[in-house]
DNA sequence: TTGTATGCGTTATCAG
DNA sequence: CTGATAACGCATACAA
């Protein structure tokens, strides 16, 4: 790799003169910049990054840290995230993790100068302490300033109301163990079947943990009836269409189902059921502001998601 | 963040001693050491990975380019590499592509100094001309020495022999429109046929390209009979089950479904079955020993798949 | 407009 | 055993 001093040499200017025609650009005579732009071209110059990160402050580097267990929503927030991070020259390191441990070693690894910020991604479990650049997205406990979370009532409601206008009054929740989402889910679960005058059925409420499968087949030999599923993810939602499968029950025929955190992007799911989906793009857009500042004064964010029918 | 210089001002030593204790160890007074050691933790002083890349060679970066339009496999070698990267103290730079050009792009942005290696995963379009350190993992055109991939003839052959044993001898192959893996599945599928007295069919060998449903589709109109069915990873499997269920078509009772690429760890294919899966802990193993030069003298590499039973 | 000198945080060389 | 000092490649304040 050709140095700045060797295009300087060739261009016979100074290193300080190289640089500025490559980056400040201003107050450098035209015969100059062409010199120092033809050296540059021979030599197929580009300025080192690593060089440039010392110098400067920033690394351009951001860590990705990102939760094992929700590795599906992965696949649909990293393209997104990754989009943003080249379109403003960032890079993404990634790192997986499966638990508050995987996460420290994470933030520790990365956050020894070669990280700018980092993000951590769809932890269900309960994080350690954070430093104060460190953004969460779909995080279980969000604690506060910079976070990024879905209104997962809201969806609840949404999806309810769906359900409810297509003839569904029995509607059956499959929600998480704990955590704020579960309780969210259930606030906005409660709200939809309140507004339309629907009793709250306890017994409606099942946990997917540890097996969405089980929980269902639980639900069906105690023979409380229902003809609507709120699942949590599209995944979630090919478990219950198996299970249901195998119970001789068609969908949507006789019980639909509406998955509360959808993901376009995913190929192999030719059946589409209807869904709530979250605008990735602006969620990533969101996630670079606060890593470049601008929106630091904002906290944390919710972000509403989009009906989308089956 | 804390330096080098504030960790030597406090223990009282140079920075030459305070590098040395950090990294080289050896020739130090042990009273030295222990000033530097207590000094560092007082401190919290973790050594600049940044000025670490600059002064030495390495950057300890790996650049992983994913293309696109294998997401579902991406989400297979994603954490089985980044699980070898950090095992070696390596880190993942994570970028996306869609084609050639987006390739380009890729390995220009991170091939300013930022990454001592980089990966391409998966892609099925034509490459443009690459560097040497420049490791294909299970691309289309892998063209020679540094290159990973399946033998994807073997596992074609694999997927008849097991398929025949099982009483189905009207095997369809749903294969790509062209390239070289494509070659190979249907010379694999050939000589299982072969192998079993079978003869070729050309009807039953359909192009996914580009919509496998569509593929499928046609060949049931067209009226050729079939009872297994070989398609060349699990959406593509996903995407028959739901064509063949719409035609009423039961699987396995009336017909048999393998995926010649398959994926354990993907939740949501509650029901299992039988593919060909390939051992990513050791393909990212071997592609690490590439980076690391171990592997080198090796050039290419094939990799068989295990034959796993739904 | 340009060149020189310095700093970014480490590691490595080389005297002492 | 230890401490100056020189790289590493670039940006930039300062001087000319």
């Amino acid at each position: 790799m050709a140095t700045i001093n060797d295009v300087s040499r060739l261009a016979r200017v100074s290193k300080a003169t190289v640089s500025r025609v490559l980056s400040g650009s201003r107050g450098v005579r035209d015969e100059s910049r062409q010199a120092v732009l033809k050296a540059a071209g021979a030599l197929n110059y580009q300025p080192n990054q690593v060089a440039q990160s010392l110098s400067g402050q920033s690394t351009g580097c951001v860590g990705v840290i990102c939760a094992m267990e929700s590795m599906q929503l992965a696949v649909n927030y990293l393209p997104a995230l990754e989009k943003q991070f080249s379109r403003h020259n960032k890079h993404l390191l990634l790192r997986f993790a499966d638990d508050a441990m995987g996460v420290e070693d994470a933030l520790f690894s990365m956050g020894r100068g070669l990280c700018d910020a980092m993000i951590i991604i769809g932890a269900r479990f309960p994080l350690p302490s954070l430093d104060k650049d460190v953004i969460l997205i779909d995080c279980l406990d969000a604690p506060g300033e910079n976070s990024i979370s879905f209104d997962h009532a809201f969806a609840a409601e949404t999806a309810c109301h769906y359900l409810i206008n297509h003839g569904r009054r029995q509607l059956v929740l499959l929600n998480y163990a704990d955590g704020e989402t579960a309780e969210q889910l259930l606030q906005g679960y409660r709200r939809g079947l309140e507004y339309h005058l629907l009793p709250y059925n306890r017994q409606r409420v099942a946990c997917r943990d540890p097996s969405p499968s089980v929980a269902l087949q639980s639900l069906i030999n105690s023979g409380t009836p229902f003809n609507g599923l709120l699942v949590v993810n599209p995944a979630d939602a090919r478990e219950a269409l198996s299970v249901l499968h195998a119970f001789g029950r068609s969908v949507p025929d006789s019980l639909a189902i509406i998955s509360l955190e959808g993901s376009t992007s995913l190929p192999g799911s030719l059946l589409p059921l209807p869904a709530i989906e979250y605008p990735l793009e602006k969620l990533a857009e969101k996630a670079l502001d606060m890593i470049t500042g601008k929106l630091q004064d904002g906290g944390p964010l919710v972000i509403r998601g989009n009906l989308v029918a089956g």
